[in-house]
DNA sequence: CCGTCCAAGTTGACTAGCCAACTTCGCTGA
DNA sequence: TCAGCGAAGTTGGCTAGTCAACTTGGACGG
């Protein structure tokens, strides 16, 4: 991020850089966007305990000084925070620091293997099953295909550094599954293969709850049939909101939980009785 | 929200209500902000299908007209949508319906009883005990408390007309166990209580997994000892950033499922293992 | 010593406008 | 017929400023 690529339309430049009121300790990602940058750059103070445990950031026009920038693209940053659970935020008041760290999550929840290597382990995906078959109804209704479309499913066993740890059940709408489909089936990491054929993950919704294993699950996991297993369904679809996938994925116990931090400003979990299946 | 309160500093009011773009079908709340206004209606039009399926919402410089604000708000009030997982929004086109359907979510998180009666269920609590102790490391930890400091710890029974659902295990800091302590044992929302007392629950973190059942769960849930049980921990804060409770709540397998969307822009949700207890 | 009140500081909300980046679609030319 | 170009439409990003609502802490008075 070091330098910043088009320097926009600010009448004058005055010389100050954009983005550098803090040293910015590199190896920050951070995309195009001014308030990107000030975001990470404030993320990372707070998790390196800059500010202290509970302490005060400094206020928006401050910050907006040190950092060359107006006070509307400093808070876009400080929303980017809040909704991340780092800071709170309300009227007449400075903002104060919540949490002591947080991860990337998107990326991390989407994809099995960019999960595992944030943990420093070694992802692995043995295909156990892969058909093409017609769409049943819930398949048509989650994917919005039409009647008579047909899907490519496929069943695998996830692990990390050699010991199973998951199974994953995934529908593809066709222009989807056959990507897969063409795959060798020692290929770790579909998602990663998609994007480079231009297939973005981009929006998800997730449901967690608590299944009991079936014969399948047992025989892949090698736990008891009937073992409790932590079970995630997701819908992922792309950036215009055509659905890519819809996966099932089932993780023994005490391998993996998950995590939401929610306010009242932004929120986005929820809690349901059963439903969809 | 049919009538605007203050009507703000817009130099001529030139006549056109702000916020009645849309006939606004009553029942809605959405407190003093115009952005928040916007929203609610935007929201109810999508959930009612005025835009369809997949359909494409107006520009926002169309909406900012038809609302009589500007296109400032609109972009907020969007926002908003977006995070819920309603519309996506990319650069160049129109943004469009993504899901068909959101609950309201932060309080139906944060109080069972708020749950039960969205769902058109009778709540209910028994309360199984009540301590007042020194706390420990990890409740020091979870709370902020000094050396010393004492908690008010509770453990109770949560049914849904009648059956036992859940196990509610929760740590209060001394200002807000004072408080708890003083309650008869049938009443069922502490967290109303709470709220009318001045105890502000804003924030949340929630870790979700699956543990086995003890004794004491087996007990009042009247399941096997051993059994799964669908674990939600929780740490939630005031506004200021002080922590409130800390709760660790075990559902019955098939009586709850935990819905999460998340998104490149807006995220919150992440995957971790094992880790903290 | 303690409570009240006020002023300064701070964030929330909103407006108006500009330019850039991107998507879509129709038109044109090969 | 089809590919490519370009214009129009749309959202992303940013600035600058205004006013309102709220919090905090200190001065002051009882």
């Amino acid at each position: 991020m070091t330098d910043v690529a088009t320097e926009p339309q600010r009448p004058e430049a005055e010389g100050r850089p954009a983005v550098e009121g803090r040293p910015a300790a590199n190896g920050e990602r951070a995309s195009g966007a001014l308030y990107r940058k000030v975001a990470a750059d404030l993320r990372e103070a707070i998790t390196t305990g800059a500010y202290g445990e509970a302490g005060r950031l400094p206020a928006e026009g401050a910050l907006a000084e040190q950092y060359g920038v107006s006070r509307g693209t400093v808070r876009q940053a400080l929303a980017l925070l809040r909704s991340d659970g780092l800071v709170t935020s309300r009227r007449g008041t400075r903002r104060v620091v919540l949490a002591g760290a947080r991860v990337q999550s998107f990326s991390e929840l989407l994809s099995f293997t960019h999960w595992a290597y944030s943990m420093g382990e070694e992802p692995g995906g043995i295909l156990d099953s892969l058909v093409r078959r017609p769409a049943d109804a819930a398949e048509r209704e989650q994917l919005r295909l039409e009647p008579g479309a047909e899907v490519y499913v496929t069943v695998r066993l996830r692990t990390l550094s050699g010991t199973p740890v998951m199974v994953e059940r995934t529908v593809y709408p066709p222009r989807v599954g056959e990507i897969v489909a063409e795959l060798p089936p020692d290929v770790v990491s579909h998602t990663e293969v998609l994007r480079e054929h231009g297939i973005l993950f981009t929006d998800a919704d997730h449901t967690i709850d608590v299944v009991a294993a079936n014969a399948e699950d047992a025989r892949l996991l090698g736990c008891r049939r009937g073992g409790p297993l932590l079970r995630e369904r997701r819908r992922t679809t792309d950036p215009t909101g055509t659905p890519v996938e819809w996966s099932q994925d089932r993780y023994l116990p005490g391998t993996v939980a998950f995590s939401v931090h929610n306010s009242l400003a932004t929120s986005a979990l929820s809690r349901h009785a059963r439903e969809m299946d």
